[in-house]
RNA sequence: GGCGCAUUCGUCUAGCGGCCCAGGACACCGCCCUCUCAAGGCGGAGAUCAGGGGUUCGAAUCCCCUAUGCGCUACCA
């Protein structure tokens, strides 16, 4: 049967793209450009560049490597820090890299400003052979061009205006002391095509992509000199990148025919839009990596959404741990479309994540920086050996199924943590259908027995408390959120016999005084 | 404007020619459990598979056209 390029829609020929028979290690990178925080979409990137060269490859009996690279060609928008903080981030979500700027590597150096010499080569190398000229028009005469397109309503774009220079004026220009640019000589005529993993065969006309700029007037590569040069040097197989690279793709192709390399297996990721549309930038809400962190989601949590944003593994599995993701995760399912951040989604994996994938001592450490940060415990030891951590442990116990946000801790757990309760409303000791006297009355009778409730005990403190109800001819329900409210100042907490036994009996006593001094003041008898 | 990519419930998705008058999950609604709130259990509503043409005995699945959305259109990446 002839192979048509729909062949490529079945499950076996997208998966023989990913992994060629003969390839025998799986090189992939991340190269951002160090100009601010990670988006969230780059740390997506990140993990299914690990999960395919850590998983799927070595799965099918192949190396894989995942290389971190910085692209920092372009030294106007540097932000210093930047690298740094990314670095961070991707360590915080427990993504690794075996090759990188702080690991080095035998293809070092892994930051682009240091690898100046082998663009410059390149580029000398495509000027040789007629695969690159050199481009004097100024900024000013290239904007005029373009105002005049605009104007016209002409496609935008350079003009081609140095491509067909002689070697007598380009040298005249040169002798004169001209800057210049070099840009690609692009084919006139023809197609350039390329696979796409995850799309299959993207065809361009050749006559409608521009004589781009390979490596700009301060000796500078732009992105597609540098990308080209360097993903072949370090031996890339998969060039993984968003998808707004597909446009400018075909020059990357053209230029490994040029300079004679092995041309790699692209794949285009998809985007991550924003549930506005478009693009999911800062005015989403948080876009950046950091920005989760400190809302409190578990590293665990974002990983698990975000492998689940644009891929499956069969609609059906909705928790994976990264060592899951490693058994499991196949690029060629990654989908191309892209897909809308879902903060709802998100926050449930979170809670979900916090309630039942997690134990309490994890989530009492966890927990415990926030708690620090909010002022709700002393600064101390952010680990098992702070003083309080014992109590951060039974208040964790107790609200592991009530937290979606690691951020809430300090409020949820503030009644455990803090000998002075918040100032609360007076009417929240009333139950509805209860008078205020009836109220006070039980507030009263439960301090009177207090002292001969074992608080520890969750059994007898039910017991007891369920057969005060049943003398004061309420039912229990009636009764326990008055003392909830009185030991915790709000109507919703864990269980009230377990929640009486981790406040103790000293300050539950206190509350209860002070609850009753209040309903006392606000509706005397 | 040009070029390109994408298109299944509001959202994330399953689906690879018959198992689909479309399955799962979030969100939403109801019920159960229950001392409140969660968690948990059960159920409901929600997609004429963007639209239109083909191909086929048969199409969400293959092909074409259109529409819409998004991306790119810098000496930024």
């Amino acid at each position: 049967m002839t192979h048509r390029m729909t062949d490529y829609h079945s499950p076996e020929a997208r998966a023989a793209v990913a992994l060629p028979p003969g390839l025998d290690e799986v090189r992939v990178r991340f190269a951002p450009s160090p100009t601010g925080s990670l988006h969230i979409g780059g740390a997506r990137l990140v993990m299914y560049n690990v999960l395919f060269a850590h998983g799927q490859a070595k799965r099918a009996g192949k190396k894989g490597a995942f290389i971190l690279r910085i692209e920092d060609t372009d030294q106007k928008r540097f932000v210093e820090g930047s690298a740094q903080g990314l670095m961070d981030g991707l360590t915080w979500l427990g993504l690794g890299w075996d090759e990188g700027p702080d690991l080095g590597g035998p293809y070092a150096p892994y930051v682009q400003s240091e690898r100046q010499h082998h663009y410059r080569e390149a580029a000398e190398q495509l000027l040789a052979s007629g695969h690159a000229y050199r481009c004097f028009c100024t900024p000013e005469r290239l904007q005029g061009v373009r105002d005049d397109q605009v104007k016209r309503n002409l496609p935008p774009g350079y003009d081609r205006h140095c491509r067909d220079l002689s070697v007598e004026q380009v040298q005249a220009k040169l002798d004169a002391g001209e800057t210049f640019v070099v840009r690609i000589t692009f084919p006139l005529e023809g197609e350039t095509r390329f696979i796409d993993l995850l799309r299959g065969e993207i065809v361009f006309r050749n006559d409608k992509i521009e004589d781009l700029v390979l490596l700009k007037s301060d000796g500078y590569p732009t992105y597609h000199l540098a990308v080209v040069v360097d993903d072949h040097e370090m031996d890339i197989t998969h060039v993984t990148r968003g998808p707004e690279w597909i446009p400018t793709a075909p020059i990357h192709v053209q230029l490994y025919k040029a300079l004679g390399y092995e041309m790699p297996i692209f794949a285009h990721m998809p985007l991550i839009l924003s549930p506005s549309g478009g693009k999911l930038s800062k005015r989403d809400g948080s876009a950046a990596l950091a920005d989760f962190r400190e809302r409190g989601y578990l590293p665990e949590a974002l990983l698990n959404y975000l492998a689940l944003l644009g891929w499956s593994l069969d609609g059906k599995t909705e928790f994976f741990t990264m060592d899951d993701l490693l058994e499991h995760f196949t690029i060629e399912r990654v989908s191309a479309a892209p897909s809308t951040f879902d903060r709802d989604k998100l926050d449930w994996l979170n809670q979900q994540w916090i309630n039942h994938h997690i134990t309490v001592d994890d989530l009492a450490a966890r927990v415990l920086p926030f708690l620090i940060e909010a002022g709700t415990i002393d600064d101390g030891p952010r680990d098992a050996t702070h003083p309080r951590f014992q109590e951060v442990l039974v208040a964790s116990s107790l609200l592991k199924d009530r937290i979606r946000h690691l951020t809430e801790a300090p409020d949820l757990m503030s009644y455990f943590l803090r000998d002075e309760l918040e100032p609360y409303e007076a009417a929240m000791l009333v139950p509805k259908k209860v008078e205020p006297e009836a109220a006070l009355a039980m507030l009263v009778a439960v301090r009177d027995a207090l002292p001969g409730i074992d608080l520890t005990s969750h059994d007898a403190t039910e017991a007891r408390l369920r057969g005060l109800a049943g003398e004061l001819g309420v039912k229990a329900g009636q009764l326990f959120m008055p003392i909830r409210v009185a030991v915790t100042g709000r109507t919703q907490s864990p269980g009230l016999f377990d929640t009486l036994a981790a406040i103790g009996q000293d300050r539950v006593r206190d509350r209860l005084d002070h609850a009753i001094a209040l309903l006392s003041s606000e509706a005397p008898a």
